[in-house]
DNA sequence: GCAAAAGTGTTCACATTACACCCATGG
DNA sequence: CCATGGGTGTAATGTGAACACTTTTGC
């Protein structure tokens, strides 16, 4: 929630030519999670603007004039990760006067989930780079703000919707499933517990497969099951706060 | 989740000077909750734009050059019900390119919450009007999205945090918040366990009056405690799709 | 007295939690 | 053989859901 955030005069009465208000741009900005080595991930992009150049900052660009939104934002990330099909949640539209050097410049955020696994070989930029969420501590522009903000509602969309698997192989071990909510959750998790619950969801399969590179005993593969899983489900209607 | 719309082929080879991108209008949208006589409402103003003239439309406005998108919002609100430190949440923003006849107007949706009785004077423009949400069919432009989504963010946000007492005078009765949450939630409640979940929460105060004006047995009325509420609650964890 | 809502406890089903041992594999 | 994680079940606790009768007030 947000409170008025200084009182200011009702200047209702000053007549502005409608001109004016055709002077903004527009950019989308997208926090691009994937998951590696048991890390939450974020790809981020030298920044060549004067003012910050050299730090690091999110993906973005100006919205083209014939452009939608959304198609913008898939838009950046096949530019710069040759993915194509990705999913993809508007979560915020960023508005403060000075938060970019050219002029008013409003951005609507949007968080990606990506299999880094997938496009490896599609990351030839070097001025692209995958960081640990965690230690990304100062970014261009307001873009820790909006990490933040992503990061936030990435932590509220895995407990009521099944959007890690984005974040996945196709074929995936339960470790990798826990391990996966942990990281993103920040807690850690009873390995029977989670086992129980996900089995009882019934939206897991069993491939047949093992897992064949890990030094340890192989655990069984799954593969999660989108003709089973219906948004049908009864979500106990509790008020919890 | 937005999936990619349409396929669009990479237009990045052809240079746009960066001109043609400062002529983008954005305009906030405010959906106004009320609660009144038992009803979720919706404050809405007849619309005096030639397409949509005569419909009904949210109440919003370009923002000005010299303008946050919050403060925008929050001029709104003064301006159109008089009301001044009301609950504000932006929750999306829409950009498709023909949503407005103008030209190309993006708009920021937010959803205020307010106390109906507490401006019931200010509220003399017969352009305004307060519409059971139920009631609403069709508004102008692309409105009735902008409603919806703004409703379906209300939904999820009274289940977690306490929003809804600014919708309801500071003394309220157990029954006024039990048919609140049933008009937003849409659901018949148990008293019974209603009453019981609100006070083993511990943030009701008995105000040791009691409704004076009803037609029927008075019940207490209470208070909601803002001091003891915290967001330190131990929500639990539970992962549930 | 009648209508309408206030106020009040218990039971059942289910979900979350905590917790420990043996097994399979790679090195 | 050792380290690492795979795989498994049960008991206790807590929460949500269902449910009925008496009391108080206005009319």
């Amino acid at each position: 929630m947000t409170r008025r955030p200084s009182a200011r005069p009702n200047i209702n009465t000053t007549p502005i030519s409608i001109d004016n208000y055709f002077k903004v741009a527009i950019s989308v900005d997208c926090v691009i999670f994937g998951f590696d080595e048991g890390v939450l991930k974020v790809l981020l992009i030298k920044c060549n603007f004067n003012e910050f150049r050299g730090q690091w900052s999110l993906l973005g660009d100006l919205v083209r004039p014939d452009e939608d939104m959304d198609e913008a934002s898939y838009r950046i990330l096949r530019e710069r990760t040759g993915l194509d099909d990705v999913y993809l949640e508007q979560v915020h539209t960023f508005g403060s006067l000075n938060r970019h050097p050219s002029g008013r410049v409003i951005t609507t955020a949007y968080y990606s989930l990506v299999n880094i696994q997938h496009h490896k070989l599609a990351l030839s930029d070097n001025e692209l780079h995958w960081h640990p969420f965690d230690e990304i501590k100062c970014l261009a522009f307001d873009h820790m703000d909006i990490l933040n903000t992503c990061y936030a509602r990435l932590q509220q969309k895995v407990l009521r919707e099944p959007v890690v698997f984005n974040l996945l192989p196709p074929k995936f071990s339960l470790r990798e499933l826990q391990s996966l909510y942990e990281a993103i959750l920040g807690v850690e998790l009873d390995r029977r517990n989670f086992r129980k619950k996900f089995f009882q969801m019934g939206f897991l399969t069993d491939t047949g497969q093992m897992e064949d590179d890990v030094p340890h005993r192989p655990g069984k593969l799954y593969r999660f099951n989108y003709k089973k899983y219906t948004k049908q489900s009864k979500k106990p209607l509790d008020i919890n706060f």
